[in-house]
DNA sequence: ATTTTATTGAGATCAAATCTCAATAAGGAG
DNA sequence: CTCCTTATTGAGATTTGATCTCAATAAAAT
């Protein structure tokens, strides 16, 4: 099945692009009001195909909804439990896997939990 | 609201701990066969609870619904694309936060993704 | 210009997870 | 022990993110 290149996917990643981890309905959103007649599973569709091509990145955190990262460079997330704010942080090393001979790593996924210096200096008054 | 110890509880948390990486589902299931008359909700439930006691993990995989993992000693995961395999890795290291001091890290999530040797070894071929 | 078939959009459908609420039972007080 | 408060349970309804269906459309090869 090739793959045919279309408006509405170059529209939804130009949307992706603009937008920092969106979830798929925050994408739909923001198109709808630009273009409303775009179809929510285009959406959808679309965002998965763009991961599928390697140009944006599924992300999931926990307890929540599936998010993009049209940030494909390797690099970490810092997701504050208070605030909920998703940061990029920047991958400083690859993290070399304990018993490497037994897999072949593709991908790796790094996150940290915890509280953002404005959210840690809220809770500690 | 001080919590209960129950015996529904106590049930969950040894189904769990038989089971390796299962879903909550797949709790509910074994359950099911040994107390008919136990509640998908009270499942489901519990299993939250330990999470949030500390008793037990609840982790989410690309794609995947919830699973839980009654070890909550800190160590990585690797998930295999080909068959889906969920395996433990002994946490070699802890990874040093890239910015540490704009952060509380609480947590940190390392999953690698790939193959397994064995499903290499298919794919090769 | 014609043909093939990937893609779209509206709405239906699916499935994991949560919520509702009356009944039950844990566990502290007396 | 008995009584009382209220956390917990279980059945089923509900929510909601995401996928599927399918006729209409449009990309792109011939």
């Amino acid at each position: 099945m090739k793959r045919r290149s279309t408006k509405q996917r170059e529209t939804v990643y130009m949307a992706l692009m603009s937008l920092y981890h969106p979830t798929a309905e925050e994408v739909y959103e923001k198109l709808r009001a630009e273009c409303p007649s775009i179809g929510r599973a285009t959406v959808f569709r679309n965002l998965s195909v763009l991961a599928e091509e390697g140009r944006a990145v599924k992300l999931f955190f926990p307890d929540e909804v599936a998010r993009y990262d049209g940030n494909v460079d390797g690099h970490y997330h810092f997701v504050c439990r208070r605030c909920d704010a998703i940061i990029d942080l920047p991958a400083t090393q690859k993290l070399p896997l304990p018993v490497s001979d037994a897999f072949t790593v593709e991908q790796q996924e790094i996150n940290f939990y915890g509280l953002c210096r404005e959210c840690h200096r809220k809770i500690e008054q």
